[in-house]
RNA sequence: GUCCCGUUCGUCUAGUGGUCUUAGGACUCAGGAUUUUCAUUCCUGCAACAGGGGUUCGACUCCCCUAGGGGACGCCA
């Protein structure tokens, strides 16, 4: 119990769900699961400013649909008190105390404005921007003193200004950086809530926490942490710092370079399934050239030691064949079941499912998202306008004396079947002369509004003997 | 600017000093086969170790430098 590997998705509710985050949960997720450990989802709401309605109910879901179960989080207690931050207020006050009384961390009164004077001057000079450190040192009177005017204030880590640390990531292994270097973070905010840093430190640990596995921009805040750490006496998780999806110019993967919420993946018809293997690969990938793998799979063959350390562009064209793989070789009920509202939307008829399921398994072979199923399924429901050139087909003799001999024997027969399309496919190049292209394009056109498309057969099938010959008569009146 | 991290085909990647590799697979693209058509499927092809120094009998693989890249430098996470 006591060796269990615990790991956290931990992401503030500032709208919709990333897909970078998406696969830092993604592979949180794997890495509990391979390990029969637990994967937590804890919401990092300390920023009241960015708050969003509905954002946490948006990320629960998106986490649902795609189908990575927490084991703790928000409506699912672990014993580990609330899964927001913002209802743990008490908690990070216990500690910054602590830390107050340690010398570890310092009142700052400093303003904004203060701050950013500060900060100008220090460009002016060609400086590093970094607080200065000007109320460090103030003495105990001074800061009774402020505080008993009812200054505004922040709380500060007292970040040692010499030496070096140096800490083992699992991706990038040994990292050293220089004190000096890092700031005198904020700890507590004038409003009373915690930066993510120290909530962060104390929630991870509280939580049990065994392996922080999370995005590479936070990489640089590892020695704030780790001074924290340190300060109060606990040992730090594992590092686990992921490379960064990246948009196709290299910068970090951006809203203003395409789809980023996973909720609009969702909804342009891209499967749970393809965009789990497709993120999955992004940044990690098992030894060999396997590239298809369902969640089963990357469970079992999961490791953080094989995640890669350079960042990856995101390429919308490879999730696509990856999600047209999926759509084909899925199983077609659970298929039709995530193409149904994309019919209902589209105002297709699918109250006859025999016929649906039909539509759906011929029209899926033809679309790499679902967004567009009702495009190819549509014209077994109705056949839009033709072109100059479809009409100059139809109207031509050979094709007229087509239409009529299909007519005519279509309604002579009990049942279409396969077989009797073959067969009257034969007689018409036996009796009329007509095969090829001649043939096909016709009679596609009539009954399917393309010359392009399905097969005869399923169309005929799928179409039935009313339909069909309702829309071959159309054919004659057309001219 | 400072600090940190990375750099194999256009993209995702395999590869951990030699033999499998004349650097493999996938996506894209091109060509072909199957299909009466289109799509699917299959086959073939194009295409990369950033550059320069070392170390070594031998470097894509180890070390250093350079270049170009990214991230961080907030009372945001």
């Amino acid at each position: 119990m006591n060796n269990e590997i615990r790991v956290r998705f931990a992401p503030s509710p500032t709208g919709y769900l990333h897909v970078g985050s998406l696969r830092t949960a993604l592979y949180n997720y794997l890495y509990a699961r391979k390990t029969g450990g637990k994967f937590i989802l804890r919401i990092e709401d300390t920023d009241r400013s960015r708050y969003v309605e509905g954002a946490v109910e948006n990320l629960i879901e998106t986490l649902q649909a795609v189908g990575l179960e927490y084991d703790e989080g928000p409506d699912k207690d672990g014993n580990f008190g609330h899964y927001f931050q913002s209802k743990r207020t008490n908690i990070y006050k216990k500690y910054f105390r602590e830390l107050l009384e340690k010398d570890a961390a310092y009142y700052c009164f400093c303003t904004e404005d203060d701050l950013k004077k500060m900060r100008e001057e220090q460009i002016a000079k060609k400086m590093d921007v970094r607080y200065d450190g000007r109320c460090r040192n103030l003495s105990k009177e001074q800061v009774q003193e402020n505080l008993a005017q009812g200054k505004p204030f922040v709380i500060r880590a007292k970040i040692p200004d010499e030496g070096e640390v140096v800490f083992f990531d699992i991706v990038r292994e040994r990292i050293s950086i220089k004190w000096e270097t890092v700031d005198d973070q904020v700890l507590i905010k004038s409003d009373g809530y915690p930066t993510y840093h120290l909530a962060n430190v104390v929630d991870d640990h509280l939580m049990g926490i065994t392996h922080v596995i999370r995005g590479e921009e936070w990489l640089s805040s590892v020695p704030k942490h780790l001074f924290l750490y340190q300060a109060l006496g606990w040992k730090p998780p594992k590092m686990c710092h992921l490379p960064l999806l990246l948009n196709p110019d290299k910068s970090k993967l951006s809203k203003r370079q395409g789809d980023v919420a996973v909720e609009d993946f969702l909804k342009k018809g891209y499967l749970p399934e393809a965009l789990l293997n497709f993120i999955a690969l992004l940044g990690w990938h098992a030894k060999g050239d396997d590239e298809l793998y369902s969640l089963d799979k990357l469970e079992n063959e999961f490791s953080l030691k094989r995640i890669n350390k350079a960042g990856s562009v995101f390429d919308v064209e490879k999730l696509n064949w990856m999600n047209g793989h999926y759509l084909r070789n899925l199983e077609l009920g659970y298929i039709a079941i995530k193409a149904k509202s994309f019919f209902v939307e589209a105002g297709l008829d699918i109250s006859d499912n025999e016929k649906y399921l039909k539509i759906v398994d011929v029209a899926r072979n033809r679309i790499s998202t679902l967004s567009e199923i009702t495009e190819a399924a549509k014209p077994f429901y109705t056949i839009s306008t033709y072109s100059d050139e479809d009409r100059q087909i139809i109207e031509n003799e050979n094709s007229q004396k087509l239409f009529s001999f299909w007519l005519e024997n279509l309604k002579a027969l009990d049942s279409i079947t396969e077989e009797n399309i073959n067969q009257l496919l034969k007689q018409s190049t036996d009796k009329l002369g007509i095969k090829g292209k001649d043939l096909y394009f016709p009679l596609r056109l009539a009954l399917f509004g393309s010359v392009h498309g399905q097969e005869l057969p399923v169309i005929f099938d799928i179409l039935g003997k009313e339909e069909t010959i309702k829309r071959l008569s159309k054919m004659l009146d057309l001219k």
